[in-house]
DNA sequence: TTTAAATGTAAGCACTGTCAACATTAGAAA
DNA sequence: TTTCTAATGTTGACAGTGCTTACATTTAAA
């Protein structure tokens, strides 16, 4: 039923596609990606693919919404217990981190490739989802203490800002002839955000 | 010699087509820029832009850099002294206003409109001379006292992340149903930022 | 005045997203 | 099992794009 031999059904177009597009992004670049090349590379017609996607924005925000997915799981997946400063600090390194090694699936997230993404609620219920994340970090933060006492959605926007601050010069190329280590400095940025939302900044070391 | 009328030759072209090509951007958007478009818009054939632009990057790369010089002129009239953290928060809330006001130029200086941006010395001095204002101020800074230690090419840096971090977002439209005031969150947020390079965070009220 | 460079044009290539019309297939209803 | 509709596929076309090649005109220097 799902062999890949050359039947009028092709089993999965719209899984088909998404992969296809993953892979062409990381290769080429949001901007170069072809809805008409994804067809042949799939290996069906040209219009085939709005069948199953109204257009080309439609399999943008799918791919978009997977990348929120992914991104939120890893961040989940830093938490541990206790919760110190040194633990946030690694967070904000790891979203930067995930940006630098999927610099263009990041683009896709962010960036305007997706024009009026507001219009899209799965796209704005994924990004929110990420978002929750390090809302949810910051909370720790706050519960453990050493958090300045406030909204925490403000703390975690603060925090947020400055990760895609910094990934997105690095992605769009703004950091390209520093002349130091890109981990110290990585860490050295995340340090200064987290310094400035923490009660006691002072007991934070310098580097 | 450079009336409106129909000749042969326009005038000025190089200048029209950015001309126009601002206000196409401010309009429509960078992805929607058209040479073409453009071209009929001044009154010139489809390929008479290439006699003075190699390709429409070429054209980009002119417009960004334009944009990096007005950045850069606007930051370098907010200064005053003496120089205090009020002054430099005041500096970086001015930055994120001016994308506020010019999105889709902000979007086409940085964002990937423009490819491997590093090809590009005129655009690249551009945005060295913008990210050198900011430089400019983070010394004012530490010559009066308030900053950090350090590096000031790593705490300018921490400057520059954080206010395109927030603009970036604010474009992309993450904080579109916020329900709080935008400027108040603004101010919020740079001023947690300047709290995490000075030297007595403490001393920065809290709002 | 001659002539070469600068600046303009038209025609065309290869590509794109998307639509309308039509073909085939799968699966539910009869 | 047969029928028939919805889902899924295809072909062909339109309008738009960036850009190249070949050719025309104008300017300004030699």
């Amino acid at each position: 039923m799902n062999e890949p031999n050359k039947k009028y059904h092709h089993g999965d177009v719209p899984r088909a596609l998404m992969d296809a597009a993953l892979v062409s992004i990381r290769e080429n670049g949001v901007e170069r990606l072809s809805l008409r090349a994804l067809a042949r590379d799939v290996g069906i017609s040209q219009t085939a693919p709005y069948r199953h996607f109204k257009d080309k924005t439609h399999l943008l925000v799918k791919l978009a919404s997977e990348g929120f997915y992914t991104l939120a799981a890893q961040k989940r997946s830093t938490r541990t217990t206790p919760y110190s400063q040194e633990n946030l600090i690694d967070v904000g390194i790891a979203y930067v981190q995930f940006a630098k090694n999927h610099p263009e699936q990041y683009k896709l997230m962010f960036g305007s490739s997706i024009e009026h993404r507001r219009d899209y609620p799965e796209l704005m219920d994924a990004s929110h989802t990420a978002f929750q994340c390090i809302f949810e970090h910051v909370e720790e933060g706050i519960n453990a203490g050493f958090l300045v006492d406030r909204d925490p959605e403000i703390l975690a926007k603060s925090c947020w800002t400055t990760v895609h601050g910094i990934a997105s010069l690095l992605i769009d190329g703004f950091f390209e002839n520093i002349d130091y280590d890109f981990d110290d400095f990585l860490r050295q940025q995340v340090t200064f955000n987290i310094r400035g939302i923490s009660k006691s900044p002072q007991a934070i070391k310098s580097q």
